[in-house]
DNA sequence: CCCATATCAGTCCCACTGAGATGC
DNA sequence: CGCATCTCAGTGCGACTGATATGG
């Protein structure tokens, strides 16, 4: 070893950028590691979601309210039907669409995603109070919507 | 369309693991951005800074100091020293190891990209008081250091 | 004709795994 | 011998780009 103190403080860690990102990092790691306990990922969890809440829809339209782009969606949905959780039926009103509909599967599928999420979440925030977890949580929500709303304009 | 209003509110939207990590991709991209507009990416800054920091070093090292994974440092002072940005010199006295070192120009990069990284600090936490960055750099410590502990411990 | 839909083939960043060659 | 160092190939996730075929 060259230097005995490998790993010092790196100028850097103290950067907000780095702290959010890192941060996220392990939130990130933690709840894809509950959704790959049951076999999923997070695109799998965020339409099954969508499908609950709003009811049937095209991939073009699931794409849209769940933030999925819609060359990834193929591949989810393929991954879905695959597990059989959701069905992917040809429109007969619009040739050119697939509806895709939530089976009974999906919807207990969904349930243990939620739980392993609850979970998750808790296990991010356990070393703040509630107190902390309100207050973080918004001032998350004040930089989220900032620059959500300064992409929404871009494009 | 099938229905009149996509992208409506969905569930995970309040989710802290969700609000953290969506906020950090922001972060990742000003940042990403930044510091490809001086034609570098995050390696690139991390082990540039950790030279200056603490003086030539193996890749070995380098990739212990700046917490980048061995097999990634390859690439990265690859491209560093295409850029002559480092020096990499076999070492005497221990035939297995490269000294990487910092060159004139790999330090007036590191200028460039300093000043790029502090721009995009002011530009993500732009909605915050300073008093509200403040607290938020401490929520995020405060959390990271419970995570990255957790993650030792385990390794 | 323009536009929407679905698909397929890639790219990029970061993080990581595994295997091999060389030298200590 | 066991171990460290460097290199290369490949995986995975999420986000995205571009091209193509088909249908409205």
């Amino acid at each position: 070893m060259e230097n005995p103190e490998d790993e010092p403080y790196a100028r850097w860690r103290d950067l907000p950028s780095w702290l959010l990102t890192q941060t996220a990092n392990h939130a990130h790691r933690l709840v894809t590691d509950g959704f790959s306990a049951v076999d999923a990922r997070g695109y799998h969890f965020r339409v099954l979601a969508t499908l609950d809440e709003s009811g049937p829809a095209s991939q073009a339209t699931l794409g849209r309210r769940s933030g999925i782009h819609v060359s990834e969606m193929v591949a989810t949905i393929n991954e879905l039907a695959e597990r059989e959780l959701v069905e992917r039926a040809p429109d007969p009103a619009d040739r050119r669409r697939n509806v895709i509909s939530l089976t009974a599967a999906g919807e207990r599928q969904l349930r243990r995603l939620e739980k392993q999420l609850a979970e998750r979440q808790d296990e991010l925030l356990a070393p703040l109070s509630a107190a902390e977890r309100e207050r973080f949580a918004a001032l998350l929500t004040k930089l989220l919507e900032h620059h959500d709303r300064r992409a929404g304009e871009a494009s």
